[in-house]
DNA sequence: CTCTCACATCACCACTCGCTGATACCAGCG
DNA sequence: CGCTGGTATCAGCGAGTGGTGATGTGAGAG
């Protein structure tokens, strides 16, 4: 099926700060004190959206000394890549199939 | 670059009643009526989240008569699937390119 | 023309969510 | 030990958002 997208990791995604981290994320391993410097955001904040992405699968967490470092699970980022081409090519062929009115 | 991704997108996918009518325009152009069963939502909030789909410009509208037809844009859902793809390539070459701890 | 039906818009309520300040926790350093 | 610095948690506030009922609009049927 095509349906089985959750929109937990979707919702969690299409929150700037958040995509914004991910893609921070995607170049190099970081902890909070670089996060907090690149994004310009409070570290009680961070934190928050960090909680919320290690919750949805997105990260995962790696303790080094006092530090907590960061690094994306590219399972879930590629799971979302192929469903939604999954659902793109299924869209294509979908325009001509269209149901009668009732 | 990596980080095109808009959040708007996102967000508005983010909602599992808007991406259940995706789902279901993935497989076949529909109109309003035909989403309000298939969901089981009130016109309304159906033609709410239409809206909002419109503007974000993941469906098009297509006049029937008295019907609204709506109708995919598989571009967008390309786009996105992209996207996650790049992240995911560069989240996977990105494990070992730790920055030092400050 | 008038009525009906499909659809959109508006106004309102309730709820959730993100941001913030205060605070607790934990690891290393002196 | 006690102190310092990195991180997580908690409580609270304000803004944004989804759901709903009432209402408007426009096209076809009779």
């Amino acid at each position: 099926m095509l349906t089985s997208v959750d929109t937990d990791v979707i919702r969690v995604l299409g929150d700037p700060l958040r995509l914004k981290i991910v893609t921070l994320l995607a170049r190099e391993t970081l902890c909070t004190t670089h996060l907090v410097e690149e994004t310009g955001a409070k570290q009680t904040n961070l934190s928050n959206h960090m909680k919320v992405l290690r919750e949805a699968g997105i990260v995962e967490t790696e303790p080094c000394g006092r530090f907590t470092y960061y690094k994306l699970r590219p399972e879930v980022l590629a799971g979302l890549s192929e469903q939604f081409a999954e659902l793109a090519a299924s869209a294509r062929t979908a325009a001509e199939n269209k149901r009668a009115c009732p």
